[in-house]
DNA sequence: ATGCGTCGCCGCAATCCCGCCGCAAAGCCC
DNA sequence: GGGCTTTGCGGCGGGATTGCGGCGACGCAT
């Protein structure tokens, strides 16, 4: 039996070419222009997957998520504008298990559907998921390689990112120089720790930047540095 | 026959990928979505192990624990969100034997079921477990430098932490200045005895500024310290 | 070559920690 | 009780650790 997939869109143009190889491909697909509509349509219809867009009239993709979320564990695909990243963030701390920025391409939104279906009946145990980090008001996403603190962009340098990421990854560990070291470059470098003393500085210095009162990086005097949950 | 583990949660989603997850290990799961179900579930269908969210609506995971704990020994790991929460603390005073935060890897939950399912069945051995100790109103989490004296968080250093984890590691047992010493420092340091004592009456000065009454680290004249049950 | 951003490290100041000292109080033995 | 030992505790000075500004090197694109 196909797998059924819902595509909520205001954009016909989008609907039309997206339904056209999601079907080629051996896919269901449900068509709704808003997110009543698709909320009713639902309802009725039950899919496996649903693709929302972000903006739209009536009932933007943001709510219709909450909807869907609050009686169900459907899994979601956000379409975002280019510009807002500020969107994605937010969709993808709502619980959405991936997004695409417009314009995409069939391909790319075909392997995401994928790979999103993949996880849902195989637990997350899938590698090659998008490998989100949220906790609380910090965001990251390793493969777009953004970070959002409360939902402004903090732009990082790859390094920085690294040692983030593995504080946020598992808050409330403590993790000690050799470890974050470990993290940002592979295992078997030869560097000062302090220089994680400076990635740190700086990580802090531009999390400040646009909230004075961020402190979740915490300092364990002797032992290294964890990430407090907020 | 298969382990059967009962899995609560009130959101769907970790529900579904983890029990997806459990059963592809060999786990048989039962889930319910809120404490009093799963309560009556387990009266009918007992089970060898139970993860519960601390969070739920209706019966949260303490209030669970504590019914649960009640009439068995039966093993149980917390998932929380907030880490520092002392909400956590307090699950661990009352019993339960580990604890994750969210969010986790199925990996790291997998882990830790195996771990503790091996204590539970070769008694507490296991050199591998989270080293949680944890004596009446008293518990210490190494992996996380965390300290907390009847929910309260209590600041140590690195040193403090480990004398008084080895004291209150085996409770009642007399601990001498050098076995102390021996844990702090590693073995073979050049130290006076009294050191000790400075790091005792910081520790004692510690805790008492959150209760005046603390008095379970005992000395013993002439012999050397231990920590009382309380 | 020039400009730009990143990175590792340095040096200084501030902070934290710790080992020890000295004195008073308590314990132990006679 | 007398005398000795042991412990509690405030405090102090030195050493270790960390925050932070800054600098020169390097890679990279123009």
């Amino acid at each position: 039996m196909a797998t059924r997939i819902a595509l909520v869109d205001d954009d016909q143009n989008i609907l039309t070419s997206v339904s056209l190889t999601l079907e080629a491909e051996g896919f269901e697909i449900d068509c709704y222009h808003d997110g009543e509509t698709a909320l009713r349509g639902l309802a009725q219809r039950p899919v496996e997957l649903a693709v929302l867009d972000i903006k739209m009239p009536r009932m933007d993709g943001m709510e219709l998520l909450q909807k869907i979320r609050a009686g169900s564990s459907l899994p979601v695909i956000f379409l975002t504008s280019k510009d807002d990243e500020l969107d994605e963030a937010l969709g993808l701390g709502m619980g959405a298990d991936d997004y695409i920025t417009k314009p995409f391409s069939q391909r790319l939104l075909l392997a995401r559907i994928r790979a999103v279906l993949r996880r849902a009946s195989h637990g997350d145990m899938d590698p090659e998921g998008p490998n989100i980090v949220r906790q609380g008001e910090l965001l990251m996403d390793p493969d777009r390689h953004l970070c959002s603190w409360k939902g402004n962009e903090v732009k990082l340098t790859v390094t920085e990112f690294l040692i983030l990421q593995a504080l946020a990854a598992r808050p409330g560990m403590v993790k000690n120089r050799d470890q974050l070291m470990d993290a940002a470059y592979g295992e078997s470098i030869f560097l000062d720790d302090r220089t994680i003393d400076s990635h740190i500085k700086r990580l802090r210095r531009k999390i400040r930047a646009l909230d004075k009162e961020f402190d979740n990086i915490e300092t364990l005097y002797g032992i290294g540095y964890k990430y407090r949950a907020s």
